[in-house]
DNA sequence: TCAAAGCTCGGGCAAATTTCCCGAGCTGGA
DNA sequence: TCCAGCTCGGGAAATTTGCCCGAGCTTTGA
């Protein structure tokens, strides 16, 4: 039999997608046959290498991962997406599985964790690394809840645009949707998450990791 | 005479330095000979292994990769430091070259594009990516002023009340004002200050300091 | 001392947005 | 098949914003 797995990587930065592939190619089994640096690209990729296991960042700028991930399982409902991501928010890797992703892991695991990870998707098993589980039993117990799990995967998206501070059209425009129901999202949102103006919404957003603070500081000079 | 360039990776990350060192080793005239995961490592492991370059990522939690920088130039005032980081905001470019690095390069450049840099800074040559160089421009021609300055010592106060999440009438009672008043200096507020939303103004504080950070996080309810 | 300039404060009012409710069209179970 | 829940957006009232205005200050400087 053949154990060999083909991967296709998906980050926006192009060294960052090169060393993982370095890291990747050392092990036999692994071939990762294309990359992706946005959501569309990943979705025609797919389409184009069917790889065995889509290993992403959903960071993406612009376009989520979240959406190209469901287009991906809508596409292939057998689809196997591993989460590669920076956040150890649970609330993220709630969100990715709820998108369709089988496993959720952070850049902050061990690299050896990155390979078991994608073993165990490989084979269609779930996985988590271990900070996140962590996280998510101590929710569990403290039921502390994050107010963040009321949201839906579309609300979820539109929130983090809208803490991006992008327009409502532009959102809209991103997610082929109408301003109006941007609107009325950001309502919704700011009404599940029990706040009453877009600064308490912000600052929400930020406690809860959906802002990196970083970016913050950054505010890219060409964008839009 | 050796070619060979020695290099200490630093990046909280391990998963990711697996992935650069990956990347590095292929070219036969590096050697990646030691690595840290936060600014203290990074010190004590320069004094021991004496790298010819640092390759480091400036967005370490905690203690910042700057002050890093600048302990390892004071410890050895010809050490030569490449910054690799994520952020395309040129004032961490500026930063970075004031704690003493010799280049700065951003993660979406092209992995050639480090490889070269790392030759530069090698060679004790000054080296910018193309973003960063453009952004820098560019922000020399715009004349990015403290926008801050405009503010009248009242807009100043009440925007920090704002920013602090307090409702237009709580802040008419707290100077004696009425709301409308507060909602006028709100819209002259965001007026002054090019922002054309409340998140964009919320970040525009953050970035300004004017909000501390510690007290969002400490509210954060199931962290810790 | 008077005028000019600038701040603070708030009224007015049209335009825009938010808020809330509603129904239609999906989709994934039970 | 039916139910539940999501997504999407229309409608309309309530509220806020955007912009302009003038009235009282205080400061500055000729």
């Amino acid at each position: 039999m053949s154990n060999t797995v083909t991967i296709m990587l998906v980050d926006d930065h192009a060294i960052v997608r090169e060393g993982y592939r370095s890291l990747l190619q050392k092990q036999a089994e692994f071939e990762v046959i294309c990359e992706a640096g946005d959501g569309n690209e990943a979705y025609n990729h797919y389409k184009q290498y069917q790889p065995d296991v889509v290993v992403m960042d959903i960071s993406l700028p612009g376009q989520s991962g979240l959406k190209a991930i469901e287009r991906i399982r809508q596409y292939d409902s057998s689809a196997r997406v591993l989460v590669f991501s920076m956040h150890q928010n649970p609330s993220f890797a709630l969100q990715a599985t709820r998108a369709g992703a089988l496993g959720y892991i952070t850049k902050s695991s061990e690299p050896e964790a990155l390979i078991r990870a994608i073993h165990q998707v490989a084979q269609n098993k779930h996985t988590l690394s271990a900070d996140i589980a962590q996280a998510l039993a101590m929710e569990k117990l403290g039921q502390e809840q994050s107010a963040l799990d009321e949201l839906t995967v579309r609300e979820f998206e539109i929130l983090r645009l809208l803490v991006d501070a992008k327009s409502n059209q532009a959102i809209a425009d991103m997610l082929n949707i109408s301003p109006k129901t941007v609107s009325n999202s950001h309502y919704i949102i700011k009404k599940k998450l029990g706040v009453s103006s877009d600064i308490e919404l912000t600052r929400l957003a930020i406690k809860m990791n959906l802002v990196n603070l970083l970016d913050l500081v950054d505010e890219a000079p060409g964008s839009e």
